[in-house]
DNA sequence: ACACGGCGCGCAATCGGATTGCAAAGATAT
DNA sequence: ATATCTTTGCAATCCGATTGCGCGCCGTGT
């Protein structure tokens, strides 16, 4: 699919709020809504536009500790890492889940409450899963950003 | 604010669908749509949900590649962070950016095209920083979750 | 137990934006 | 230059969002 500038424009206005309403985005894209309208649709067909979420503010409902946590697996083959992401899959408090080439076997991040719901989680949680061999986690001091915008040119 | 176990369905269907119809979220809540879109507002102006945004399918727009900086300051200062927070704010293609306790001083989520694209981003972005150290560049093979919605219990 | 007060609900009417049909304008290829 | 295909803008329609209001439920105090 061939994006053009006003499909961009069009973009990165719902990236920043994927409410906006059809009339100001259309104002925005530099259209009048009909149209505007239209081309969303057809993002949204095409899949360029996956889907609309609402993002919720962590500390205000008791989620304020996010962390990354490096994996290491007993193994590499197919067995051992499809049974690790069938379980991250299952696994609420793991919102990100990267299979990694390099130094660490998969990254995640986890969000949970504070320190000690985070060793529950990692006790009761984690280290039942068959595979893992190693975790090393990092949290982090501040969060300096935390757009899920993509850059389009 | 006490969420109760109606917000919480609300909240959960919003992370799933942002742009869910008012009559459709309130039968998942269990409630007729008056008083559920007075929910929303609530919730909405209370600051519990952030805001709205529409997830674009990376692969869609040509930027299929999602990768991760581990970051080396030069030092640890307030100055030097500062600046180098400041120029990771004005980076697009840095979609997240965390300070890091422990072993490296910050963590970028980076999305580009392709590994050209990123070495290009490098050389003429990353390492034009003043107070960067060291770079580690670590590649996801496979993304396996990437929810940004928090587990509500 | 009963009366009172406050909160949250559901109904129904209103309001406003989303959606669609159609004719005109624009772009493209021959 | 012209035929064709595409995309626009307008206007009418439709549908969901929004609001006012009365009712019922629950907690409190007597």
């Amino acid at each position: 699919m061939m994006l053009d500038e006003i499909d961009k424009r069009i973009l990165r206005a719902l990236q920043k709020d994927g409410r906006m309403q059809n009339v100001e985005l259309a104002r925005e894209a530099g259209l009048s809504p009909s149209p505007c309208l239209r081309r969303v649709r057809l993002l949204e067909e095409a899949g360029v536009i996956d889907r609309y979420v609402a993002v919720l503010n962590p500390a205000k409902v008791n989620l304020s500790l996010s962390l990354f946590a490096r994996v290491w697996l007993t193994a590499q083959d197919a067995e051992t890492i499809d049974h690790f992401m069938d379980a991250m899959k299952r696994l609420p408090q793991v919102v990100e889940c990267y299979i990694m080439l390099g130094e660490s076997d998969a990254l995640l991040r986890v969000v949970v409450a504070d320190l000690d719901d985070y060793r529950h989680f990692q006790a009761s949680h984690l280290t039942r899963i068959n595979g893992i061999q190693n975790v090393k986690t990092d949290v982090p001091s501040q969060i300096v950003k935390q757009t899920y915008a993509l850059p389009l040119d």
